[in-house]
RNA sequence: GUGGACGUCGCCUAGCGGUCAAGGCGCCAGGCUGUGGCCCUGGAGAUCGCGGGUUCGAAUCCCGCCGUCCACCCCA
């Protein structure tokens, strides 16, 4: 088929079948947050494209290549919002949440845009459940959000799930790790893959999580990020440990763990379905202490994590999680004759107002085309007028489900749809 | 951005150089006069993703583009 206009590549329309499992995630992620103490907030989906390039990091993947920028009208220079983090600290920075109780507790449900090649649970708009804990240090915050996203994949009925967990260090110690790093690969270039040349100039924390055959000789032999961990990392994320350990959620450590964004510091960690897929991670996260001080606040540390609902629902559906289904149509109204089809109308509002869920036939089809339609619906309720009804001021009251019916006035309809 | 597979009615699939492109699901209608789900019958619905090329002739072969999927990259 060819159609004049499909939806941009990497976009997608969600129709009402699958809405189920949207509401199920939504729900119950905003369910979650308020137990938590959280409150909502929502960002513009579009910035100025400096809070993410500064924050994100020059040299990231996604501010090199994949972010949606553009210039309206005004010649600002704007992007589609690339990740959730930075507008949030943008806004606790302009409204002074910082005036507020620390720390501040906040979360969202937003469309991300990501200009990359879309593939399964991959897309160019996709949307994150986020929360942000913002303005406190202790390493109960970080426990406090990763328990939150773990006990948000419960609830949800995911099960399999493995949460990875790492310290990447701060300001003090990476960049005396990364020396380390640079030298220990410096003599080894010529027996890593081109990707891992070019990454040891850009990025060398990304050495560590290459998945090329050749280069993971070098990797085992590389000095271990967390044994050059400074005092006070070591002890934030040996006191974290000790946390998670304390609330019975299970973790790897995996000290090849490292972010694809810059602002991350100390505490990093992802959740993976047990299932690989190419891109599996369904959620991640990690404290950020630096980078409400790079938008020009005050020092401030913040933690928190970004989950995928596309890729929590891709899961959902392989691991065959039954999600609520919404109820569907009470009633479906069939009548005969333009003088029932008023009295059908008035009965539909009427029933509405009740609030029982009614659809009317339309088009005046035949009776029995309407009940097929009644029955498609999935209607609990065939109500029926024809002019014998509409003559005694009745309506036939008909049960799908086994066929019994029977008519009565019309004044006791619903009643009788409300058991 | 790189490599690979695929693209036939709304959905799933057959056809794989030669009459009007076939079937299932779904949709619409009918199966005697006011009634669903099963069954039967009929109908609508496809420029065979788009554009070029090869050929007397292409859905079937070749090329480009678009899209989907897979791997890489990266990420949720």
């Amino acid at each position: 088929m060819s159609l004049r206009y499909q939806a941009p590549r990497g976009t997608q329309d969600i129709l009402p079948e699958e809405q189920p499992y949207w509401d199920w995630v939504r729900d119950t992620a905003a369910r979650l947050a308020g137990l938590f103490g959280y409150g909502r907030i929502d960002t513009p989906v579009f910035e100025p494209a400096a809070l993410f390039v500064r924050t994100t990091g020059e040299a990231t993947d996604i501010v090199q290549k994949e972010m949606y920028v553009f210039q309206d009208r005004g010649g600002q220079e704007l992007a589609l919002r690339p990740e959730g983090t930075a507008p949030v600290c943008r806004a606790y920075l302009e409204h002074g949440l910082h005036a507020r109780p620390q720390p501040v507790r906040l979360w969202y449900i937003a469309p991300i845009f990501r200009y990359d090649r879309p593939q399964a649970g991959r897309y160019r708009q996709h949307h994150q459940f986020g929360v942000e804990a913002i303005g406190d240090e202790s390493p109960a915050l970080d426990a406090e959000v990763i328990e939150l996203l773990w006990s948000l994949y419960g609830e949800l009925g995911l099960s399999g799930l493995t949460l990875r967990l790492n310290s990447i260090g701060d300001r003090n110690c990476r960049p005396a790790y990364v020396a380390v790093l640079r030298e220990y690969y410096s003599d080894k270039l010529d027996r890593v893959c081109a990707d891992c040349r070019d990454r040891f100039q850009r990025n060398p924390l990304r050495l560590l999580d290459c998945k090329q055959e050749s280069c993971q000789p070098v990797i085992a032999g590389a000095p271990a990020l967390t044994d050059h961990l400074c005092a006070e990392c070591a002890e934030h994320f040996a006191q974290l440990r000790g946390y998670l350990d304390a609330l019975g959620i299970p973790y790897e450590l995996e000290p090849r763990l490292v972010r694809g964004f810059d602002y991350y510091t100390r505490t990093v960690f992802e959740v993976h379905p047990p299932v690989e897929g190419a891109q599996s991670a369904i959620g991640g996260g990690g404290r950020y202490d630096g980078l409400i001080e790079e938008l020009g606040g005050p020092p401030t540390p913040a933690v928190g994590f970004g989950t995928g609902i596309e890729r929590i629902i891709l899961n959902l559906k392989r691991q065959e999680v039954a999600v609520p289904q919404g109820r569907g149509v009470q009633a479906f109204v069939a009548y005969q004759g333009a003088q029932a089809r008023l009295s059908a109308l008035r009965l539909a509002s009427r029933l509405r107002r009740q609030g029982i869920a009614t659809v009317v036939a339309t088009g005046d089809r035949s009776l029995k085309a309407q009940m097929r339609q009644a029955d498609a619906r999935g209607a609990r309720y065939a109500l029926i007028l024809g002019p014998r009804e509409v003559e005694t001021g009745t309506v036939t009251v008909r049960r799908l489900a086994d066929g019994h019916q029977e008519t009565l006035p019309a004044e006791e309809v619903v009643s009788r749809l409300r058991p």
